[in-house]
DNA sequence: GTACATTAAATGTATGTACATATATTTGCG
DNA sequence: CGCAAATATATGTACATACATTTAATGTAC
């Protein structure tokens, strides 16, 4: 993509403030991002959610995570687990089980397979070739005070 | 929401980098956003990609725009203009018809409801009651110059 | 211990995204 | 002119999101 300011990229020539321009800039900017990612998960197979549920799997490894411990530790909270899971399943990436001793939950586990893959795709993290690294440590520090701020 | 850094907001104690952690940070700060100005527009009976369409056919009024044109400029290229077009549609909030001119394009029009929708929903611009006016003016002048740099 | 509330997970429905394909129209080249 | 390439939009399919509802199991109050 060509080096552009939010203005060009979005044709809206005046925002109305600085705080909106920030506001479309961050929606638009994360957009980019993502779409940049799920292309280098394209080849893998899998999308950017079912990749962090494998995450937490994997952190969880060698115990078992229910349905409800990944939803709390999903990025998006409202999104549906249960479904990210079957298709996880579909793909022998994780197991499911009922949990003998409550019945109602489920132990979600990572396989092999499943972990082999993360070990493929280990070197994607970090937001390497994305555009992140266009910032300096100490500008990515300063984002990162920023965002913080925003959600207080 | 209660304030909290990153790293508690989503329960990984360490990041590989500071890039890394902006990566994600970024992300989650824009869901977070996304999801708060969901929740505004909801009374309104419009969702968010839907209310980016009528602004762009307000900024084109009262000449009427192509799909074509909506997709240039709508934040997310890649998404399905004719089928949000659609939505507006059986809303009565715009209306579409065959261009004599060249047949194969569409002219879409923002009707005088679809204006008065958003005359009501001007007050939700410049992502007020989002978060992003924790910032002071100046903090969002950096944010945006950050967000410009990771794009370049 | 039965009845009611709570919790965990799955399911249903509407919307949007991503990408491939289809259909109609216009353009352009021989 | 006639036909292939390009363009504009729409449609199909798989996946994810958002939110409401359902189903089953557990906990709790009486």
């Amino acid at each position: 993509m060509l080096p552009m300011k939010i203005e060009d990229e979005i044709k809206q020539s005046a925002f109305k403030s600085e705080y909106q321009k920030a506001y479309i800039n961050l929606v638009y900017t994360s957009g980019y991002l993502q779409q940049n990612q799920a292309a280098m998960f394209k080849p893998f197979g899998i999308t950017l959610p079912q990749y962090n549920i494998l995450r937490i799997l994997r952190g969880q490894h060698p115990k078992p995570a229910t349905v409800s411990l990944l939803i709390e530790r999903m990025l998006d909270k409202t999104s549906n687990a249960s479904r990210i899971v079957d298709k996880l399943e579909a793909k022998e990436l994780v197991t499911r089980k009922q949990c003998p001793s409550d019945r109602r939950t489920v132990d979600v586990l990572i396989t092999d397979k499943g972990l082999e893959l993360l070990r493929q795709m280990d070197d994607l993290e970090g937001g390497k070739g994305t555009g992140i690294t266009n910032l300096t440590e100490e500008e990515a520090a300063q984002l990162n005070t920023l965002l913080d701020k925003i959600r207080d």
